[in-house]
This record gives C-alpha cells, structure tokens and sequence, in this order.
RNA sequence: GUGGUUGUAGCUCAAUCGGUUAGAGCGCCGGACUGUGGCUCCGGAGGUUGCGGGUUCAAGUCCCGUCAGCCACCCCA
C-alpha cells in the first residue's frame, strides 16, 4: 500500500499549490489596500489558551496532544485567541484601530468532508479598537472585496447579515428569556437545513412560548431592516447600527452583495453584534467566511478591553467555488527561455549563456542529458518556454546564436554579444503584454 | 464519535449470470526524427481490482471485517 498523507490533510503539488499561492497574493493585495498589516503567531499553542475562555464549543475537535516535555499543546484550530495574546501584550503602544491579517493554516480534528479537512489556509482580517457600525462596514466590504478581486460576483456569492444585539432584542419581545435565548439561537441557525423540529421541541420544553417559535420560523421571510421594523415597532432602536452598517456599505457601491438574514447566528459563543457568512449563491457549497463583532472577547482573552471586530476566509470552499466558475487561472510558464545544443561541443557555451540569463533574472533551462534537437524542443514545449534559443557549431562559427520564438515560428540569428539584451527585451515584451491582457486576478 | 453509501492503471471509465492472461481513452516514456517543437503514426511501461479474511471447482463481481472517500448527524475554524 502507497504511503498517503494523513486523512484530512493535502498534498500540494505544483498545480495545486499555484491556485493557492493565487488566492494567497490575492488576499494580501485586498488586505493590503485596506491599510491591514501582515502578522503570525505559532502554529503550536499550550492547549488551554483554546480550553480557557473562547467556548467549550471548540475543545472537542480540537487537535491535540502531550508533547515530549508534558506541556498539553493544540494545533491552532482558530486565530483569535493568539492575536488577542498579541495584542493584549502591546496593546498600550499600538496605535487603534489595529488593522491586521494573517494566512495561518489552521486545524481541528474531526472527521473530514467535502470543504472540510482537519486542515486548511484561512484568511483573518481583525479591526481592533472600533467599536462604531463603519468598522463592520470596513470588514465587510473587505471580505465582498476579497472574493472580488478573484473574479467573483454578487450573482456567485452573497453576504448574509445579522446582529445579535438586533436578534436578542426580537426575542426579548417574543417573550424568551435566559437560556431559552440560546435554544433559540441553534433553532434558528438550523432553520435553513430542514432539522429544525428538534431544537424547537428542546424550546418548548424550556418553557417558551409556542407563538414565539411559531415566529422564529418566520425570521427567515424578514430581508430588509424595514420589514423588521414594520414587524417589531418595538425594535427600532436596535436596528439602528445594523442599518449604519448597511447605509456605509450602499455608499460603497457592496449593496448589491448583501442581504439581511437573521438565521445568520454563528456558532461561537462570543460574538456581541454584528454576524456574517459568505455562501455561494447558489447555497451548493458550505459557507466561504464566517465572522461578525466580538467586543468582549480580548477583555476574557488578554485582559484588554477593546473592542473587536474580523472574519476568517478559508481556502478549500473558496477554490471549489473558483473552481466551479472556471476562475482558476490557466497555468503558467515555468520558463522564459530554453537553451539548446546542437553537438557535445556546444554544452559548455550552452552552460555560459544560461548562467549569464540567469544572473540578469531571467528563467533558463537547458536539457541535462544529451539528445537530439527536436527531443530538446519539445521539452522547452512541454515548459511552456516563451524562447528558445538554439547554439550549433555553425552558429558558433559565426559568432551568433539562434533566437526562436516558440508561439510564433519566427527564428532569428542573433550577435552572441547582443543576446542578452536582445532576449531580455522580448522577455520583457511578453511580460507587459500579459499584463494587459490577462484579467487583473 | 454515530448511521448510510462507494472503492478497478497517474486521471476518466469498461469488464455479460460468479467463468480464459482485468481492458480503453487521456497522460507518461521511447521510436519514426543525428540543425528545429506543437500534429500524426508505431511501440512500451504502468494493476496484489484499497487491505485482510470467508463462501465457491472458480471472486473485480457474493459475504464479513478493516481502511479510505463521499453523504447525513454531531459540530461548524
């Protein structure tokens, strides 16, 4: 039996590894143009800094295990609980609000499914010392932005909206009250996959009162803030940071991308307002971010009370959706020029003109076993080399080279002296013309 | 962790009722082609049919176990 990478982990072949490595440059240039800075922290942590405070919800999955010292340690399973950490430790001498991301890869042991390794790459954008409806509107719009500039569009994936602060007092009217709070946030976060039937029988037996399910069921029809209102007069006040937030994201020209959705809980205990997912639109595929404010969590975490706001983003729905766009982009060229001998005689000018493209940056290769022309061509082909340039004893004898370019068929004799700035020049040429043609991913 | 379902070449798949030496396309390697590539033609390598056991004269095919993938739970980075 072959040898396999443990269950729920992957192997990244060059293919594979250049869609992330896409996904990763184009994460870092929306996080970027959003003023966020790039952190990290260990992949390894002490287990109960997840064990501690952030909710038991998460213990049960997660990866870990004693190391060789006896300290019980935990692959990181989420981002939080370190960046609270960083923060909390300097928290006096950074200026808020603290906009940070980070591209951790992040685990959890449970049994896999699609979309749903025991490992996987996860944007986090955290806003830090915000505690005003703009910030959710910043992280928002940065999230829509980041799923953007991959080619997606309002009619691939959709935000959908809530606010805890606005669903705790809807319940409040509806006459729920301490844990019956919580039943109903499960029953509600079930509501769109059919079991809800379960979670409102435990209600029931909580005591809550049957009108009030009964209306829990109709949470879902409510899409607008205005609806809401209409519905629960009572309610204005408490969707008044929720509409700052949506007014922000209109001006922005993100509207279209998002829809209010009041089953939108999340799991996690500590979120206090504003929550969010990012689904395909056509709800085939799990959800592609997750996130919302969680104002009191560095507070619990670090000892620091600042208020808090992110989401993460995580790599493997989001390259099943890209996927299934056809976004991915074709693959690349591994190489600018090939180098080809024609006799034995011409290997050690091969190596010399090699080196000498390779110094001034560009890519070079040259076969590494002796073989016929045409056997060389096809492997600069099968590199997808842009150039190829063909050295012979005639050539030589003329003091020149061949300079081929391999998409059209043109060929020309070139002075040795002048290849290097002959070929850099085409190199570059290819190059802009990418540029211009190939969609900004 | 629970239940269901599926496992044949690197990939996509075929193999009649349980019946000869498990096949094809793509890909890979080589040749036609010793100063010119993509095309074409020819050839080759590649399989313990996931693994282990059982039934049978005979198992890719039926049964049991196990591992892995997928689906639904649990839970949701």
């Amino acid at each position: 039996m072959q040898p396999k990478a443990l269950p729920g982990f992957r192997d990244f072949y060059p293919a594979d590894l250049a869609l992330r490595a896409h996904i990763f440059r184009t994460w870092r240039t929306v996080a970027t143009r959003y003023g966020f800075e790039e952190y990290d922290g260990p992949p390894l942590e002490p287990l109960e800094l997840y064990t501690a405070k952030s909710g038991e919800e998460i213990a049960g999955q997660l990866y870990s295990f004693t190391d060789k010292g006896g300290r019980e340690v935990a692959l990181r399973p989420e981002m939080t609980p370190t960046l609270a950490r960083m923060v909390a430790a300097r928290a006096n001498g950074l200026r808020k609000p603290i906009r940070w991301f980070s591209i951790p890869q992040l685990f959890r042991y449970e049994r896999q499914q699609r979309g749903r390794l025991r490992e996987h790459f996860q944007l986090n954008c955290d806003l830090i010392g915000e505690p005003g409806p703009l910030g959710d509107a910043e992280i928002i719009a940065l999230a829509v932005d980041a799923l953007r500039a991959l080619g997606l569009g309002s009619a691939d994936f959709r935000v959908r909206l809530s606010d805890r602060r606005l669903l705790n007092r809807l319940l409040e009217l509806l006459g729920l009250r301490g844990d019956q709070v919580g039943l109903a946030h499960q029953a509600l976060d079930k509501i769109g996959r059919g079991e809800s039937a379960g979670r409102q029988q435990a209600l029931l037996d909580a005591g809550a009162p049957a009108h009030a399910i009964e209306s829990l069921d109709s949470f879902r029809q409510l899409r607008n803030l205005s609806e809401v209102e209409a519905r629960f007069p009572q309610a204005a006040q408490a969707t008044a940071p929720l509409r700052a937030t949506v007014t922000a994201l209109d001006a922005m020209g993100l509207g279209g991308f998002v829809d209010l959705d009041l089953t939108i809980v999340r799991g996690l205990a500590y979120y206090t307002g504003t929550v969010f997912e990012l689904f395909d639109a056509k709800a085939e595929l799990r959800a592609i971010c997750g996130g919302g404010r969680y104002d009191n969590l560095l507070q619990a975490l670090g000892g620091v009370d600042l208020p808090a706001l992110g989401f993460g983003m995580g790599d493997v729905v989001l390259a099943e959706l890209l996927r299934d766009r056809g976004l991915i982009p074709g693959e690349a060229s591994s190489i600018d020029v090939f180098l080809a001998g024609i006799t034995e005689d011409d290997l050690p000018h091969v190596l010399a003109l090699t080196h000498e493209l390779r110094d001034a940056g560009l890519r070079a290769e040259y076969a590494l076993s002796s073989q016929a022309v045409g056997k060389q061509l096809k492997l600069a082909d099968s590199r997808r080399a842009r150039l190829a340039i063909v050295i012979g004893p005639d050539d030589r004898a003329r003091g020149e080279v061949m300079v081929k370019d391999l998409a059209g068929k043109a060929q020309s004799s070139i002075a040795r002296d002048a290849v290097l700035g002959h070929v850099a020049g085409m190199v570059a040429g290819f190059t802009t013309e990418a540029q211009r043609t190939v969609p900004l991913w």
